[in-house]
RNA sequence: GGGCGUGUGCCUGAGCGGCCAAAAGGGACGGACUGUAAAUCCGUUGGCUUAUGCCUUCGCAGGUUCGAAUCCUGCCGCGCCCA
């Protein structure tokens, strides 16, 4: 094994801290660097992984990023699958008492949540090491408990922002949820971890892995953490439960419509972040008197596409796009919607029930509000009342609004309606 | 364990015993204008196919009233204070 290169360790680290928000510390990470290559072994990189929510968005993408690059620069990934913390869940935000999940849910979560990964990650055995928490955390005794406890104060532990604010707002704060950051912390004991990464959210459950450490005589580990992405609305921080996300597995088209509906002030931050231009191409398209902020936002959007999809894929969700909203034209490939023969009389059907039906609108009432406010068109005319029905024949194209459209076609079997079988 | 508060629609938050399907703001959704941007303006925001109509909703269960989100009782949740 050759002698550690100082030029190249210094370009290592260099990259390392691109992007990031903190790190804890930065000068530590140097030596950290070095002394692994010294020793000619690989930094253990941990990142973990809650099984509750399996589903990754680009916010997640962001950090999974930096950790793919660790791996890049010859580093190797420790994933934990948090299947014990999970009957906790993270403090952070507003989280309610979890129903423990089954071992066959976490499975299942897990298999999603690494399938999604593996759009980022470099997933060879020898680039990537998953373990669950539950090995050891399930293992321990009520003492093993108040020992891990002991390292921690209460003040320390209200410090923590997400607890001073719960408390300060008379929200409940459980003894339990204490317990998380500690239970995380000795995670990265138990996997001797070197660096952790994590959202800015996680600071403090990474910093007290690195108390546990020392504590236990392990260097501390370095932690890493990444900027929030914010989200498609631009105010708050991209999450599942705000509907403000990109998913890393939807189609071409969500990601790419998604990108093109944030707000200007938003893709600065989003080029930086999930994006692998560089700074000097970045700075131009953000700068409006060479390049037109619509222009911008396509570059971004088809380069999300293309790193969970393809160059390919992300340029015919760019054209497809254009010809429909640019040029106001139907999209090339319409869905067709199933409407049971029994709901028509004389070959037609109310058009309430066929927007119901459809899926195009939750209930009656809301569809007849949508005709109402103009938001209604029918084999090509636009609708205005809601008291009538319509023929079915030649398979007429529903739409509401801009976004919501299918055909519509009589199903002639008594069985139930059977959609398009799932995934 | 005791005392005092509090619990409203997606969220925040008003709410006199009848005029409350419930103010206001936010969000969301639709429309106009655009670049599916921002800003702005308009409309909608419990359910029911045809309704000066009916049904369900104001923590839960009862009760008082011609009539309750509004009063009473019990229960539950949460917060604060005392122990």
């Amino acid at each position: 094994m050759d002698p550690p290169d100082p030029m190249v360790l210094e370009s290592h680290w260099r990259r390392l801290l691109e992007g990031a928000e903190h790190v804890y510390a930065a000068e530590e990470l140097r030596a950290r660097l070095g002394a692994a290559a010294a020793a000619g072994r690989p930094l253990r990189v941990k990142l973990g992984m809650d099984p509750t929510a399996p589903d990754l968005h680009l916010g997640h993408a962001v950090v999974l990023r930096k950790l793919r690059q660790f791996q890049d620069l010859g580093h190797r990934a420790v994933l934990i699958i948090g299947d014990f913390t999970a009957r906790i869940g993270d403090p952070t935000g507003k989280t309610k008492t979890r129903p423990r999940l089954s071992d066959q849910q976490v499975e299942e979560n897990a298999r999603t949540y690494f399938a999604q990964a593996g759009k980022i990650l470099d997933t060879r055995p020898e680039k990537m090491e998953i373990r669950r928490n539950s090995e050891w955390l399930a293992k321990m005794t009520f003492a093993d408990a108040l020992r891990l406890a002991e390292q921690m104060t209460v003040a320390r532990m209200l410090e923590r922002d997400t607890f001073q604010e719960r408390h300060r707002a008379g929200e409940p704060i459980y003894i339990h949820e204490f317990m998380y950051p500690l239970m995380q912390g000795w995670d990265s004991v138990m996997v001797q971890a070197d660096v952790e990464l994590g959202g800015t959210d996680q600071t403090f459950n990474n910093l007290v892995g690195r108390d546990l450490q020392l504590a236990q005589n392990q260097p501390p580990q370095i932690v890493m953490t990444m900027p929030l992405l914010l989200g498609t609305d631009g105010q708050r921080k991209m999450s599942k439960s705000l509907g403000n996300y990109i998913g890393v597995a939807d189609s071409p088209a969500e990601q790419f419509g998604k990108a093109m509906s944030i707000p200007d002030a938003l893709m600065a931050q989003w080029f930086r972040l999930c994006t692998p231009l560089p700074e000097e191409r970045i700075g131009v398209l953000l700068d409006p008197a060479r390049v037109h902020p619509r222009q911008a936002k396509e570059v971004l959007g088809r380069a999300i596409v293309e790193q969970f999809h393809s160059a390919a894929a992300a340029a015919a969700a760019a054209e497809e796009f254009r010809r429909r909203f640019s040029e106001g034209q139907l999209p090339a490939d319409i869905p067709l919607c199933p409407i049971p023969a029994a709901l028509l009389q004389n070959g037609r059907i109310g058009l309430l029930t066929l927007i119901k039906q459809a899926g195009l609108a939750p209930s009656t009432s809301e569809a007849r509000r949508l005709v109402e406010s103009g938001a209604v068109r029918f084999a090509g005319e636009k609708i205005s009342h809601w008291n009538q029905s319509v023929s079915l024949e030649n398979q007429p194209i529903l739409q509401i609004g801009k976004r919501r459209l299918c055909r519509v076609q009589a199903e002639n079997t008594g069985a139930p309606t059977r959609p398009n079988a799932g995934v």
